[in-house]
Formats: structure tokens, C-alpha cells, sequence
DNA sequence: TCCGTTAACTTAACAGTGTTAACCAGCAAG
DNA sequence: CTTGCTGGTTAACACTGTTAAGTTAACGGA
């Protein structure tokens, strides 16, 4: 019932845990598949993890971790504020595209099929929208942007890059709509939305 | 098996099976306890829909009704086209927030827990979109928007919608940021972004 | 009137699911 | 030597969607 998965087992099973969500999703990863595929009996991963939903917290954590680190590299690819917020939309972006899985464990999954991500949790899943609320926070500084309430402007842009995500994830955008148009001119549009004076988009 | 409910059974059945939707959600809707509600074995469902998808799609179908229906109100209601465009826009977050159950198996529930919603329901789905694309086309008329392909910003903003929408059904959004704040704040973000000239809102 | 068909519905069952209770082997400590 | 803990097991419960087979009643034609 540790959290940390040091030792033995707790490994084990959280890796084939994540190897099935990868190569199944979510809707097929059950207790007794991962009991089986490592040999052991269905119950005695309840040795280790509570129940389902805590090995499914245990993945979110990594997931976290992931999304945390792409949006990191790319905070600090570049020092321009306009090229940061751009390359953290195409980070979070690719992250929600590229690993489907994580990404539906960590923001789509209704609250009602898993028990709620304990709230301490949240924090760190924050600081990835601090990073934003950071380099919109670094624009306003430059002159460049004026929003008065950064986080709320993180906010708003996390909301679109989410839409983004979950409608062209879920194949709902109508297919004349090439994904990467949307995805460049969300980011685009987002950028836009933040500057000062938005004739002179250096972006 | 036949598609429009109309005659006994099919009705009720589809009666209960949204009542419990939205009493209880998606997660508890079985096709036992709809059966038990009725008064019926589980399996005389089957006579009347195929399987448990083609029930719940028979639900999306009066949802998407109602969202259009909402949304077509908010575009008779005014003439200008910035308030149109708020107002729809507000109809859409409104109905996605009140009406969860709906939205959900509408939007958010991933096409690996249910069949595909069948493609050539979409076009009627896809009037909603275009209802805000002529309602920008509108702005664009009168002079007061200026976006090259209004279809390409009416998925823009309903993706910037449904990230809304999502988040904030999901509690995923940090309470110190107010509902109603982001609400507001993505409706105008979208307004301003479509504007000729920011400087002059209006709205 | 009797037979055959069909429609409407049922029960039993299958193959899954998460989870709990009870049990059992091995091993270290008192 | 016994006690108690650790790590595992099997059996079972209460669910899920779905299918196969069986029942019962009504109706149409000879």
C-alpha cells in the first residue's frame, strides 16, 4: 500500500500497468490482465495498490511527470516569450496527441469512473500551468503582452489546448479540417489574443 | 430495431434510460437497471435497440436536438452579430454544463466506449458549427470581424468551448479561479480575437 | 376448428469486471 | 516450539453487456 514503487512487485505491476494502458487503453486495461501477464493472481496486486484507481493515480503521476518535462524543454528552448508560449502550446499539444493514454487517464476521465487525483497531487499537476502563467507573466515584463491576470490567461489557454486535444483525439473535428491546421492556428490565435498590439505579430 | 421510437416499449425504455442518465449518470446506466424500471427482463431491450450503443445513441440524438435548439434561440435572439456571437456562445456553455449527462456521451465519452455515433448523424451535429460560422460570417459582413475561413474559427472557438466546459465539469479547474470568471473570460478572449480592431470592443 | 407462424417476452448462461474473505506456506522472533 | 507476520493463493460476490434457447399468446389460412 506504499506509494512509491521502490521494491519488487510494485514495479512490476505498475509497468505492465502502463505497457497495456499504452498498447490497449484505458478501457481495456482490467486488474486480472495485468495479473496475468506477470503470472501473479488478480488479488495480489491489492497487496500493493489499494484498488484500481490508486495504480491509476500511480500512472497519472507519471503522466504528470511526462507533461511536466516536454513543457519544461520547451520553457526553456528559447528565451523570446512569444517563442516559449508557442513552443509549450505545441509541447502540451503533442503530448495529448502522442500519448493518448496518459493524457486520458490524467484529463479526460470523468471523476465519476476513478476516485478523485488526491488533492496534494494537484500541485504539482499546477505547476504546469504556473510555467505558462510564467511566460505570459515574462511577455507583459517585455512589453509585449498586457493581460492583467496571467494565471487566468493560463487558464483560458490551457481550456483551448485541452478542446483541442480531447475534439481532434476523439476524431469529432470534421476531417476537411487538417489537425494541423487547427493546432497552428489555435496556437496562433491564442498568441494573439495575449499581445499588446496585435497588427505587429512577430510570432 | 427500428430507429424512431414511437410505438410503446421504445418509448418508455428511452424515457428511463434518460431519466437514469441524469439522475445518475453514465457510468450507472445498465441495461439491468433500466430493464428493472420498466418492469422488464434486461434482454427484452434488445428487441427494441440493437445493442446498449444504439440506445445511448438514440439519447445523443434528442441531445443534439437540444443543444441545437439552445443555440439556434441565442442566434434569432439578436441581430447584432457580436451579441449573437456571445450568446451563443453562452448557450453552448451553459447547455454543456447543465445538462452534463447529455454533453457527455455527446462529446466527452471516448469512441472506445462506444461505437461510433454513426456518420451521417454528424451532419446534423455539424449544423450547430455552422451556425456559429455564419454567425461570424455575419460580423465579417457588417465589418466587424475579419477572419479569411470563418469554418476554421467556429472549430477554433468551440474547441476553446469545450475545453471550458470539460474542465470545469470535471473540477479540473483551480477553485480560486471562479466559474463564471473563465466563463466570461473565454467568451470575450474569443470575441476580441475575431475583431477587426480590438481596441474598439463593443461587445 | 386446428395448424403454423410470428411477435413479445422470459430464464439461463457466458465471459468479463472490481473487490473481499478466507486460507495457506514460509520464515523470523520470542 | 509456537506465535505472528509477509506474500501469496482460491473461491466467491455482485455486477456488467450480450446471446441462445424456451415459453406464451395472438393471428391468419385451410
Amino acid at each position: 500500500m506504499s506509494r512509491d514503487p521502490h521494491s519488487g512487485l510494485q514495479r512490476v505491476i505498475l509497468d505492465t500497468a502502463r505497457q497495456l494502458l499504452v498498447s490497449e487503453g484505458y478501457a481495456q486495461l482490467s486488474m486480472r490482465k495485468i495479473a496475468n501477464k506477470i503470472g501473479y493472481s488478480a488479488t495480489s496486486i491489492y497487496l500493493h495498490y489499494g484498488n484500481k484507481d490508486e495504480l491509476v493515480h500511480a500512472l497519472i503521476d507519471e503522466g504528470v511527470d511526462l507533461l511536466h518535462d516536454e513543457l519544461h524543454a520547451a520553457h526553456v528552448g528559447s528565451e523570446k516569450p512569444l517563442e516559449q508560449l508557442h513552443a509549450m502550446f505545441m509541447a502540451y499539444i503533442q503530448f495529448g496527441l502522442g500519448r493518448r493514454e496518459y493524457y486520458e487517464i490524467m484529463y479526460v476521465l470523468h471523476p465519476e469512473y476513478i476516485t478523485r487525483y488526491p488533492a496534494e497531487k494537484y500541485r504539482k499537476a499546477r505547476r504546469n500551468l504556473e510555467m505558462i502563467a510564467s511566460a505570459i507573466s515574462n511577455g507583459v515584463k517585455g512589453g509585449l503582452l498586457e493581460p492583467n491576470d496571467p494565471m487566468l490567461c493560463a487558464n483560458l489557454a490551457w481550456a483551448q489546448l485541452h478542446g483541442v486535444v480531447t475534439l481532434l483525439s476523439s476524431e469529432r473535428v470534421d476531417k476537411r479540417i487538417p489537425a494541423d491546421t487547427l493546432i497552428h492556428a489555435s496556437s496562433d490565435h491564442l498568441i494573439r489574443s495575449l499581445l499588446k498590439n496585435p497588427t505587429l505579430a512577430e510570432v
